[in-house]
DNA sequence: TTGCTCCTCACGTCACGTGAGGTGGC
DNA sequence: TTGCTCCTCACGTCACGTGAGGTGGC
Protein backbone atom coordinates (compact mmCIF):
# COMPACT_ATOMS: atom_id res chain seq x y z
CA UNK A 1 0.00 0.00 0.00
CA UNK A 2 0.61 3.37 0.07
CA UNK A 3 2.21 6.14 -2.02
CA UNK A 4 4.61 6.44 -4.80
CA UNK A 5 6.68 9.80 -5.63
CA UNK A 6 4.25 10.80 -8.19
CA UNK A 7 1.32 9.85 -6.11
CA UNK A 8 2.84 11.50 -3.03
CA UNK A 9 3.26 14.73 -5.03
CA UNK A 10 0.13 14.83 -6.73
CA UNK A 11 -1.43 14.45 -3.13
CA UNK A 12 0.34 16.91 -1.49
CA UNK A 13 -0.07 19.55 -5.34
CA UNK A 14 3.74 19.56 -6.18
CA UNK A 15 6.47 17.84 -8.13
CA UNK A 16 8.38 14.99 -7.48
CA UNK A 17 11.50 17.12 -8.04
CA UNK A 18 10.30 19.35 -5.26
CA UNK A 19 10.27 16.26 -3.11
CA UNK A 20 13.28 15.33 -4.02
CA UNK A 21 15.13 18.52 -3.30
CA UNK A 22 13.16 18.37 0.39
CA UNK A 23 15.20 14.94 0.67
CA UNK A 24 18.22 16.92 -0.55
CA UNK A 25 17.55 19.27 2.20
CA UNK A 26 17.03 17.64 5.04
CA UNK A 27 13.32 18.56 5.48
CA UNK A 28 11.67 15.72 4.54
CA UNK A 29 12.47 11.79 5.95
CA UNK A 30 13.33 9.53 3.08
CA UNK A 31 11.11 6.73 3.30
CA UNK A 32 11.48 3.13 2.87
CA UNK A 33 11.82 1.41 0.29
CA UNK A 34 10.21 -1.79 -1.64
CA UNK A 35 12.39 -4.99 -2.89
CA UNK A 36 13.21 -3.24 -5.80
CA UNK A 37 14.14 0.27 -4.77
CA UNK A 38 11.28 1.97 -5.54
CA UNK A 39 10.52 4.88 -2.43
CA UNK A 40 7.26 4.19 -0.85
CA UNK A 41 5.71 7.24 0.97
CA UNK A 42 3.33 7.18 4.17
CA UNK A 43 0.39 9.48 5.27
CA UNK A 44 3.64 10.53 7.46
CA UNK A 45 5.33 11.98 4.63
CA UNK A 46 1.84 13.86 3.36
CA UNK A 47 1.81 15.80 6.67
CA UNK A 48 5.06 16.54 6.75
CA UNK A 49 5.01 17.62 2.95
CA UNK A 50 1.87 19.34 3.20
CA UNK A 51 3.38 21.27 6.40
CA UNK A 52 6.64 22.40 4.24
CA UNK A 53 4.29 23.44 1.06
CA UNK A 54 2.35 25.73 3.78
CA UNK A 55 4.98 27.35 5.17
CA UNK A 56 6.28 28.34 1.75
CA UNK A 57 3.51 29.54 0.64
CA UNK A 58 3.71 31.75 3.79
CA UNK A 59 6.69 33.18 2.42
CA UNK A 60 9.71 30.81 4.86
CA UNK A 61 12.38 30.02 3.00
CA UNK A 62 13.56 26.28 3.01
CA UNK A 63 16.15 27.17 5.38
CA UNK A 64 13.62 29.21 7.76
CA UNK A 65 11.04 25.82 7.49
CA UNK A 66 14.30 23.68 8.40
CA UNK A 67 15.14 25.83 11.57
CA UNK A 68 11.89 25.70 12.57
CA UNK A 69 12.27 21.68 12.88
CA UNK A 70 9.06 20.27 14.47
CA UNK A 71 8.03 23.48 15.94
CA UNK A 72 4.18 23.15 16.57
CA UNK A 73 3.57 27.29 16.37
CA UNK A 74 5.10 29.97 14.42
CA UNK A 75 7.90 32.38 16.69
CA UNK A 76 6.32 35.31 17.03
CA UNK A 77 9.00 37.14 15.41
CA UNK A 78 9.03 34.78 12.45
CA UNK A 79 5.40 35.94 11.65
CA UNK A 80 6.32 39.75 12.28
CA UNK A 81 9.06 39.51 9.79
CA UNK A 82 7.21 37.58 7.36
CA UNK A 83 3.72 40.36 7.77
CA UNK A 84 6.83 43.13 7.07
CA UNK A 85 8.00 40.98 4.12
CA UNK A 86 4.42 40.66 2.71
CA UNK A 87 3.46 44.28 3.00
CA UNK A 88 6.30 45.56 1.52
CA UNK A 89 6.22 43.30 -1.55
CA UNK A 90 2.56 44.00 -1.79
CA UNK A 91 3.13 48.18 -1.90
CA UNK A 92 6.01 47.32 -4.23
CA UNK A 93 3.57 45.16 -6.15
CA UNK A 94 0.78 47.87 -6.08
CA UNK A 95 3.59 50.97 -7.33
CA UNK A 96 4.49 48.78 -9.84
CA UNK A 97 0.83 48.29 -11.32
CA UNK A 98 0.07 52.04 -11.23
CA UNK A 99 2.92 52.84 -13.10
CA UNK A 100 2.17 49.93 -15.87
CA UNK A 101 -1.45 51.49 -16.15
CA UNK A 102 -0.36 55.06 -16.42
CA UNK A 103 2.00 54.04 -18.95
CA UNK A 104 -0.70 52.20 -21.09
CA UNK A 105 -3.10 55.39 -20.34
CA UNK A 106 -0.87 57.67 -21.92
CA UNK A 107 1.24 55.65 -24.13
CA UNK A 108 4.57 56.03 -22.30
CA UNK A 109 7.84 55.45 -23.15
CA UNK A 110 10.10 52.57 -21.16
CA UNK A 111 13.08 55.12 -20.26
CA UNK A 112 11.09 57.41 -17.60
CA UNK A 113 7.96 57.63 -15.11
CA UNK A 114 4.52 58.39 -17.94
CA UNK A 115 4.21 61.63 -15.62
CA UNK A 116 8.11 62.98 -16.73
CA UNK A 117 8.04 61.60 -20.04
CA UNK A 118 4.65 63.69 -20.81
CA UNK A 119 6.66 66.57 -20.37
CA UNK A 120 9.58 65.94 -22.22
CA UNK A 121 8.06 64.90 -25.48
CA UNK A 122 9.53 66.27 -28.82
CA UNK A 123 13.34 67.20 -26.45
CA UNK A 124 16.11 66.52 -28.20
CA UNK A 125 17.93 63.32 -27.43
CA UNK A 126 20.74 64.58 -25.21
CA UNK A 127 18.36 67.30 -23.12
CA UNK A 128 16.17 64.16 -23.21
CA UNK A 129 19.26 61.84 -21.47
CA UNK A 130 19.89 64.34 -19.26
CA UNK A 131 16.26 64.50 -17.95
CA UNK A 132 16.53 60.63 -17.58
CA UNK A 133 19.96 61.27 -15.46
CA UNK A 134 18.17 63.99 -13.42
CA UNK A 135 15.32 61.72 -12.79
CA UNK A 136 18.08 59.83 -10.80
CA UNK A 137 19.66 62.34 -8.81
CA UNK A 138 17.00 65.06 -8.20
CA UNK A 139 13.99 64.67 -5.42
CA UNK A 140 9.95 64.80 -6.89
CA UNK A 141 10.05 68.46 -5.81
CA UNK A 142 12.99 69.75 -7.65
CA UNK A 143 12.61 67.13 -10.55
CA UNK A 144 9.21 68.87 -10.88
CA UNK A 145 10.80 72.31 -10.59
CA UNK A 146 13.27 71.53 -13.40
CA UNK A 147 10.26 70.41 -15.35
CA UNK A 148 8.41 73.36 -15.09
CA UNK A 149 11.19 75.37 -15.92
CA UNK A 150 12.07 73.77 -19.64
CA UNK A 151 9.03 74.87 -21.61
CA UNK A 152 10.15 78.88 -21.26
CA UNK A 153 13.75 77.80 -21.14
CA UNK A 154 13.51 76.20 -24.44
CA UNK A 155 11.21 78.86 -26.07
CA UNK A 156 14.14 81.02 -26.95
CA UNK A 157 16.11 81.26 -30.19
CA UNK A 158 19.06 80.96 -28.46
CA UNK A 159 18.78 77.17 -27.46
CA UNK A 160 17.67 76.47 -30.47
CA UNK A 161 20.98 77.94 -31.75
CA UNK A 162 22.90 76.07 -28.76
CA UNK A 163 21.12 72.77 -29.56
CA UNK A 164 22.14 72.34 -33.28
CA UNK A 165 25.44 74.38 -32.11
CA UNK A 166 28.48 72.68 -35.03
CA UNK A 167 32.19 71.44 -32.92
CA UNK A 168 33.08 74.12 -35.86
CA UNK A 169 31.38 76.93 -34.79
CA UNK A 170 33.33 80.16 -34.68
CA UNK A 171 34.02 82.52 -32.05
CA UNK A 172 31.16 85.00 -32.46
CA UNK A 173 28.33 82.90 -33.22
CA UNK A 174 29.46 80.97 -30.05
CA UNK A 175 29.61 84.57 -27.90
CA UNK A 176 26.19 85.30 -29.68
CA UNK A 177 24.87 82.01 -28.36
CA UNK A 178 26.31 82.79 -24.68
CA UNK A 179 25.09 86.08 -24.77
CA UNK A 180 21.26 84.76 -25.62
CA UNK A 181 21.20 82.35 -22.97
CA UNK A 182 22.70 84.15 -20.18
CA UNK A 183 20.21 87.00 -20.67
CA UNK A 184 17.43 84.52 -21.03
CA UNK A 185 18.44 83.11 -17.60
CA UNK A 186 18.53 86.32 -16.37
CA UNK A 187 14.72 86.97 -17.37
CA UNK A 188 13.58 83.01 -16.48
CA UNK A 189 15.31 84.07 -13.01
CA UNK A 190 13.50 87.41 -11.94
CA UNK A 191 10.08 85.35 -13.72
CA UNK A 192 10.51 81.97 -11.82
CA UNK A 193 13.04 82.28 -8.85
CA UNK A 194 11.14 79.57 -6.71
CA UNK A 195 11.77 76.99 -9.28
CA UNK A 196 15.57 77.74 -10.32
CA UNK A 197 16.20 77.90 -6.37
CA UNK A 198 14.47 73.82 -6.08
CA UNK A 199 16.48 72.51 -8.66
CA UNK A 200 19.71 74.44 -7.20
CA UNK A 201 19.28 72.79 -3.60
CA UNK A 202 18.31 69.82 -5.25
CA UNK A 203 21.64 69.60 -6.54
CA UNK A 204 23.23 70.24 -3.52
CA UNK A 205 25.63 72.69 -4.01
CA UNK A 206 28.89 70.55 -5.14
CA UNK A 207 27.48 67.32 -4.09
CA UNK A 208 27.79 63.73 -5.47
CA UNK A 209 25.10 64.75 -7.39
CA UNK A 210 26.03 67.93 -8.90
CA UNK A 211 28.85 66.58 -9.96
CA UNK A 212 26.84 63.58 -11.94
CA UNK A 213 25.11 66.14 -13.20
CA UNK A 214 28.60 68.07 -14.49
CA UNK A 215 29.51 64.75 -15.81
CA UNK A 216 27.03 63.89 -17.79
CA UNK A 217 26.68 67.34 -19.68
CA UNK A 218 30.65 66.90 -20.18
CA UNK A 219 28.96 63.78 -22.07
CA UNK A 220 26.42 65.04 -23.82
CA UNK A 221 27.36 67.75 -25.55
CA UNK A 222 30.46 68.32 -28.15
CA UNK A 223 33.10 70.77 -27.32
CA UNK A 224 31.21 74.10 -29.00
CA UNK A 225 28.36 73.77 -26.41
CA UNK A 226 30.80 73.00 -23.70
CA UNK A 227 32.33 75.73 -24.41
CA UNK A 228 29.40 78.36 -24.62
CA UNK A 229 28.42 76.72 -21.60
CA UNK A 230 31.30 77.86 -19.39
CA UNK A 231 31.14 81.53 -21.16
CA UNK A 232 27.42 81.72 -20.17
CA UNK A 233 28.52 80.84 -16.16
CA UNK A 234 31.03 83.25 -16.56
CA UNK A 235 28.34 85.57 -17.89
CA UNK A 236 25.70 84.74 -15.58
CA UNK A 237 25.79 86.06 -12.00
CA UNK A 238 22.45 83.49 -10.87
CA UNK A 239 23.02 80.50 -13.26
CA UNK A 240 20.75 77.66 -12.84
CA UNK A 241 22.61 75.32 -12.02
CA UNK A 242 21.44 72.27 -14.44
CA UNK A 243 23.15 74.40 -17.29
CA UNK A 244 26.70 74.91 -15.37
CA UNK A 245 29.96 73.75 -16.15
CA UNK B 1 35.58 61.92 -18.06
CA UNK B 2 32.34 60.13 -17.35
CA UNK B 3 31.98 57.06 -15.29
CA UNK B 4 33.40 53.87 -13.87
CA UNK B 5 31.34 50.77 -13.13
CA UNK B 6 30.92 51.38 -9.47
CA UNK B 7 29.53 54.70 -10.17
CA UNK B 8 27.06 53.86 -13.09
CA UNK B 9 25.63 51.22 -10.65
CA UNK B 10 25.98 53.85 -7.85
CA UNK B 11 23.85 56.22 -10.14
CA UNK B 12 21.07 53.79 -11.44
CA UNK B 13 20.82 51.93 -7.92
CA UNK B 14 22.07 48.98 -8.59
CA UNK B 15 25.37 47.23 -8.16
CA UNK B 16 28.62 46.73 -10.56
CA UNK B 17 27.55 42.39 -10.50
CA UNK B 18 24.50 43.37 -12.16
CA UNK B 19 25.76 45.73 -14.94
CA UNK B 20 28.25 42.57 -15.94
CA UNK B 21 25.35 40.31 -15.71
CA UNK B 22 23.25 42.42 -18.60
CA UNK B 23 26.48 42.88 -20.21
CA UNK B 24 26.79 39.25 -20.32
CA UNK B 25 23.13 38.90 -21.55
CA UNK B 26 23.75 41.57 -23.86
CA UNK B 27 21.17 44.13 -22.84
CA UNK B 28 23.79 46.31 -22.25
CA UNK B 29 26.77 47.56 -24.27
CA UNK B 30 29.90 46.84 -22.92
CA UNK B 31 31.53 50.28 -22.64
CA UNK B 32 34.82 52.17 -24.16
CA UNK B 33 37.74 51.10 -22.11
CA UNK B 34 40.79 53.67 -21.05
CA UNK B 35 44.39 52.89 -22.07
CA UNK B 36 45.01 50.89 -18.81
CA UNK B 37 41.82 48.37 -19.26
CA UNK B 38 39.27 50.42 -17.02
CA UNK B 39 35.92 50.46 -18.39
CA UNK B 40 34.16 53.74 -18.75
CA UNK B 41 30.45 54.49 -19.07
CA UNK B 42 28.41 56.63 -20.64
CA UNK B 43 25.17 58.59 -20.28
CA UNK B 44 24.03 56.23 -22.79
CA UNK B 45 25.11 53.36 -20.89
CA UNK B 46 23.03 54.86 -17.60
CA UNK B 47 20.07 55.99 -19.78
CA UNK B 48 19.90 52.18 -21.28
CA UNK B 49 20.96 51.02 -17.42
CA UNK B 50 17.74 52.73 -15.64
CA UNK B 51 15.52 51.56 -18.99
CA UNK B 52 16.16 48.01 -17.69
CA UNK B 53 15.80 48.51 -14.24
CA UNK B 54 12.79 50.21 -14.35
CA UNK B 55 11.65 47.17 -16.29
CA UNK B 56 12.63 44.66 -14.04
CA UNK B 57 11.07 46.28 -11.23
CA UNK B 58 7.57 46.48 -13.48
CA UNK B 59 7.97 42.55 -13.27
CA UNK B 60 9.67 42.00 -17.18
CA UNK B 61 12.46 38.91 -17.22
CA UNK B 62 15.82 39.94 -18.41
CA UNK B 63 14.81 37.82 -21.43
CA UNK B 64 11.62 39.51 -22.16
CA UNK B 65 13.69 42.87 -21.96
CA UNK B 66 16.01 41.62 -24.53
CA UNK B 67 13.24 40.92 -27.04
CA UNK B 68 11.80 43.90 -26.34
CA UNK B 69 15.12 45.74 -27.85
CA UNK B 70 15.03 49.07 -28.67
CA UNK B 71 11.29 49.65 -28.50
CA UNK B 72 9.99 52.51 -27.78
CA UNK B 73 6.54 51.56 -25.76
CA UNK B 74 5.04 48.58 -24.47
CA UNK B 75 3.34 46.24 -26.38
CA UNK B 76 0.31 45.88 -25.17
CA UNK B 77 -0.11 42.39 -25.11
CA UNK B 78 3.50 42.47 -22.71
CA UNK B 79 1.22 44.93 -20.31
CA UNK B 80 -2.08 43.07 -20.27
CA UNK B 81 -0.09 39.52 -19.30
CA UNK B 82 2.08 41.97 -16.66
CA UNK B 83 -0.86 43.30 -14.79
CA UNK B 84 -2.65 39.96 -14.82
CA UNK B 85 0.70 38.40 -13.20
CA UNK B 86 0.66 41.05 -10.65
CA UNK B 87 -2.78 41.32 -9.76
CA UNK B 88 -2.30 37.34 -9.28
CA UNK B 89 0.83 37.73 -7.67
CA UNK B 90 -0.99 40.60 -4.98
CA UNK B 91 -3.61 38.01 -4.51
CA UNK B 92 -1.72 35.54 -3.20
CA UNK B 93 -0.08 37.57 -1.04
CA UNK B 94 -3.18 38.49 0.31
CA UNK B 95 -4.32 34.99 0.98
CA UNK B 96 -0.92 34.45 2.94
CA UNK B 97 -0.74 37.35 5.07
CA UNK B 98 -4.90 37.04 6.04
CA UNK B 99 -3.62 33.07 6.93
CA UNK B 100 -0.55 34.68 8.68
CA UNK B 101 -2.62 36.85 10.84
CA UNK B 102 -5.16 34.31 11.26
CA UNK B 103 -2.18 31.68 12.68
CA UNK B 104 -0.89 34.48 15.27
CA UNK B 105 -4.46 35.40 16.50
CA UNK B 106 -5.16 32.01 17.50
CA UNK B 107 -2.10 30.74 18.39
CA UNK B 108 -2.34 28.32 15.36
CA UNK B 109 -0.29 25.28 14.62
CA UNK B 110 1.71 24.70 11.36
CA UNK B 111 0.36 21.93 9.53
CA UNK B 112 -3.50 23.23 9.14
CA UNK B 113 -5.39 25.65 7.57
CA UNK B 114 -6.37 28.11 11.55
CA UNK B 115 -10.06 27.20 10.97
CA UNK B 116 -9.67 23.74 10.63
CA UNK B 117 -7.20 23.40 13.50
CA UNK B 118 -9.07 24.81 16.14
CA UNK B 119 -11.78 22.07 15.38
CA UNK B 120 -9.55 18.96 15.49
CA UNK B 121 -7.79 20.31 18.87
CA UNK B 122 -6.98 17.11 21.05
CA UNK B 123 -7.61 14.45 18.46
CA UNK B 124 -5.28 11.51 18.79
CA UNK B 125 -2.61 12.12 16.51
CA UNK B 126 -4.01 9.27 13.60
CA UNK B 127 -6.77 11.14 13.22
CA UNK B 128 -5.32 14.31 12.90
CA UNK B 129 -3.20 13.27 10.08
CA UNK B 130 -5.92 11.89 8.70
CA UNK B 131 -7.67 15.33 8.80
CA UNK B 132 -4.55 16.82 7.11
CA UNK B 133 -4.97 14.10 4.15
CA UNK B 134 -8.72 15.09 4.04
CA UNK B 135 -7.90 18.74 4.25
CA UNK B 136 -5.77 17.98 1.03
CA UNK B 137 -9.14 15.72 -0.64
CA UNK B 138 -11.65 17.36 -0.05
CA UNK B 139 -13.21 20.73 -1.09
CA UNK B 140 -14.20 23.40 2.00
CA UNK B 141 -17.99 22.30 2.21
CA UNK B 142 -17.32 18.21 2.56
CA UNK B 143 -14.45 19.11 4.97
CA UNK B 144 -16.55 21.61 7.08
CA UNK B 145 -19.23 19.00 6.78
CA UNK B 146 -16.90 16.17 8.07
CA UNK B 147 -15.29 18.51 10.87
CA UNK B 148 -18.94 19.02 12.06
CA UNK B 149 -19.56 14.97 12.49
CA UNK B 150 -16.12 14.46 13.91
CA UNK B 151 -17.10 15.50 17.43
CA UNK B 152 -20.48 13.80 17.76
CA UNK B 153 -18.76 10.96 16.07
CA UNK B 154 -16.17 10.63 18.96
CA UNK B 155 -19.05 11.34 21.43
CA UNK B 156 -19.48 7.65 21.42
CA UNK B 157 -17.09 4.98 23.42
CA UNK B 158 -16.57 2.58 21.24
CA UNK B 159 -14.53 5.32 19.14
CA UNK B 160 -12.34 5.66 22.08
CA UNK B 161 -11.95 1.62 22.59
CA UNK B 162 -11.00 1.66 18.48
CA UNK B 163 -8.53 4.17 19.29
CA UNK B 164 -6.62 2.34 21.85
CA UNK B 165 -7.34 -1.18 19.71
CA UNK B 166 -4.40 -3.21 20.29
CA UNK B 167 -2.70 -5.16 17.73
CA UNK B 168 -3.83 -8.41 19.69
CA UNK B 169 -7.38 -7.73 20.70
CA UNK B 170 -9.46 -10.64 20.46
CA UNK B 171 -12.61 -11.50 18.34
CA UNK B 172 -14.92 -10.92 20.58
CA UNK B 173 -13.36 -7.35 21.53
CA UNK B 174 -13.18 -6.58 17.83
CA UNK B 175 -16.62 -7.59 17.27
CA UNK B 176 -18.11 -5.26 20.39
CA UNK B 177 -16.43 -2.13 19.15
CA UNK B 178 -17.54 -2.62 14.94
CA UNK B 179 -21.03 -3.41 16.52
CA UNK B 180 -20.53 -0.51 18.76
CA UNK B 181 -19.68 2.14 15.50
CA UNK B 182 -22.15 0.64 13.46
CA UNK B 183 -24.92 1.57 15.97
CA UNK B 184 -23.13 4.61 16.44
CA UNK B 185 -23.32 5.17 12.64
CA UNK B 186 -26.85 4.49 12.59
CA UNK B 187 -27.45 6.83 14.64
CA UNK B 188 -25.44 9.71 12.92
CA UNK B 189 -26.90 8.95 9.64
CA UNK B 190 -30.30 9.58 10.92
CA UNK B 191 -29.34 12.61 12.93
CA UNK B 192 -26.66 14.25 10.49
CA UNK B 193 -27.69 12.67 7.19
CA UNK B 194 -27.01 16.04 5.15
CA UNK B 195 -23.25 16.34 6.17
CA UNK B 196 -22.65 12.23 5.86
CA UNK B 197 -24.30 13.20 2.13
CA UNK B 198 -21.52 16.08 1.70
CA UNK B 199 -18.63 13.98 2.67
CA UNK B 200 -19.74 11.17 0.59
CA UNK B 201 -19.93 13.21 -2.71
CA UNK B 202 -16.63 15.42 -1.66
CA UNK B 203 -14.76 11.91 -2.01
CA UNK B 204 -16.45 11.14 -5.36
CA UNK B 205 -17.82 7.42 -5.18
CA UNK B 206 -14.62 5.18 -6.18
CA UNK B 207 -12.76 8.00 -7.37
CA UNK B 208 -9.15 8.70 -6.75
CA UNK B 209 -9.76 11.04 -3.10
CA UNK B 210 -11.56 8.03 -1.97
CA UNK B 211 -8.83 5.69 -2.82
CA UNK B 212 -5.79 7.57 -1.40
CA UNK B 213 -8.33 8.02 1.66
CA UNK B 214 -8.40 4.30 1.91
CA UNK B 215 -4.76 4.00 1.38
CA UNK B 216 -3.92 6.75 4.31
CA UNK B 217 -6.22 4.65 6.34
CA UNK B 218 -4.35 1.45 5.78
CA UNK B 219 -1.09 3.36 6.81
CA UNK B 220 -2.46 5.00 9.87
CA UNK B 221 -4.03 2.05 11.93
CA UNK B 222 -2.81 -1.61 13.03
CA UNK B 223 -4.67 -4.50 11.59
CA UNK B 224 -6.74 -4.87 14.03
CA UNK B 225 -8.37 -1.66 13.93
CA UNK B 226 -8.28 -2.22 10.10
CA UNK B 227 -10.12 -5.79 10.53
CA UNK B 228 -12.76 -3.49 12.49
CA UNK B 229 -13.34 -1.25 10.20
CA UNK B 230 -13.84 -3.69 7.60
CA UNK B 231 -16.37 -5.81 10.16
CA UNK B 232 -18.21 -2.11 10.62
CA UNK B 233 -18.88 -2.00 6.95
CA UNK B 234 -19.86 -5.14 6.42
CA UNK B 235 -22.25 -4.45 9.56
CA UNK B 236 -23.39 -0.85 8.26
CA UNK B 237 -25.52 -0.59 5.24
CA UNK B 238 -25.07 3.11 5.30
CA UNK B 239 -21.56 3.75 6.34
CA UNK B 240 -19.91 6.88 6.15
CA UNK B 241 -17.24 6.63 3.07
CA UNK B 242 -14.44 8.34 5.41
CA UNK B 243 -14.55 5.23 7.89
CA UNK B 244 -14.97 3.01 4.97
CA UNK B 245 -12.34 0.06 4.38
C1' DT C 1 54.76 51.69 0.81
C1' DT C 2 49.82 51.62 2.00
C1' DG C 3 45.11 51.79 0.90
C1' DC C 4 41.69 52.10 -2.38
C1' DT C 5 39.73 50.91 -6.83
C1' DC C 6 39.72 48.38 -10.74
C1' DC C 7 40.02 43.93 -13.37
C1' DT C 8 38.58 38.91 -14.65
C1' DC C 9 37.29 34.35 -13.58
C1' DA C 10 34.28 31.34 -11.42
C1' DC C 11 31.74 29.15 -7.85
C1' DG C 12 27.53 29.98 -4.81
C1' DT C 13 22.46 30.90 -3.94
C1' DC C 14 17.48 29.98 -4.23
C1' DA C 15 13.92 26.60 -5.37
C1' DC C 16 13.40 23.87 -8.10
C1' DG C 17 12.92 22.24 -13.90
C1' DT C 18 14.41 19.25 -17.28
C1' DG C 19 16.25 15.97 -19.67
C1' DA C 20 19.68 11.66 -20.01
C1' DG C 21 20.25 6.99 -19.57
C1' DG C 22 18.84 2.89 -17.50
C1' DT C 23 15.67 -0.52 -14.97
C1' DG C 24 11.26 -2.87 -13.27
C1' DG C 25 6.44 -4.63 -13.58
C1' DC C 26 2.33 -5.86 -16.32
C1' DT D 1 7.43 -7.25 -26.69
C1' DT D 2 5.42 -2.65 -25.74
C1' DG D 3 4.30 1.10 -22.79
C1' DC D 4 4.34 3.04 -18.48
C1' DT D 5 6.57 4.05 -14.14
C1' DC D 6 10.33 4.13 -11.40
C1' DC D 7 15.32 5.07 -10.43
C1' DT D 8 19.72 8.16 -10.10
C1' DC D 9 22.78 11.51 -11.77
C1' DA D 10 23.59 15.98 -13.22
C1' DC D 11 23.24 20.11 -15.85
C1' DG D 12 19.98 24.19 -16.53
C1' DT D 13 17.29 28.37 -14.98
C1' DC D 14 16.70 32.94 -12.93
C1' DA D 15 18.98 37.13 -11.41
C1' DC D 16 22.29 38.02 -9.55
C1' DG D 17 25.94 37.61 -4.73
C1' DT D 18 30.36 36.70 -3.20
C1' DG D 19 34.72 35.88 -2.78
C1' DA D 20 39.62 34.72 -5.04
C1' DG D 21 43.61 36.38 -6.92
C1' DG D 22 45.84 39.93 -9.24
C1' DT D 23 46.75 44.83 -11.07
C1' DG D 24 46.74 50.09 -11.34
C1' DG D 25 46.92 54.92 -9.57
C1' DC D 26 47.89 58.28 -5.84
Amino acid sequence: VVWSPRRLAELAGTSRRTVRHYHELGLLPEPARRANGYQRYGVEHLVRLVRIRRLTRLGLTLPQIAALGDTERLPAEVARDLDAEITRTIAQLHEARAELAEMVEHAAPLDLPAHVARRVDGLPGAERALVVVLSRLLGRGPLDAYLDLLPPYRAHPAVLAFDTLSTEADDPTRTAVARGITEHLHHLATVRPAQLELVDTGLRRDGPQRRAVHEAIGDLYNPAQLDVLTRTLHLNNRPSPAFRR
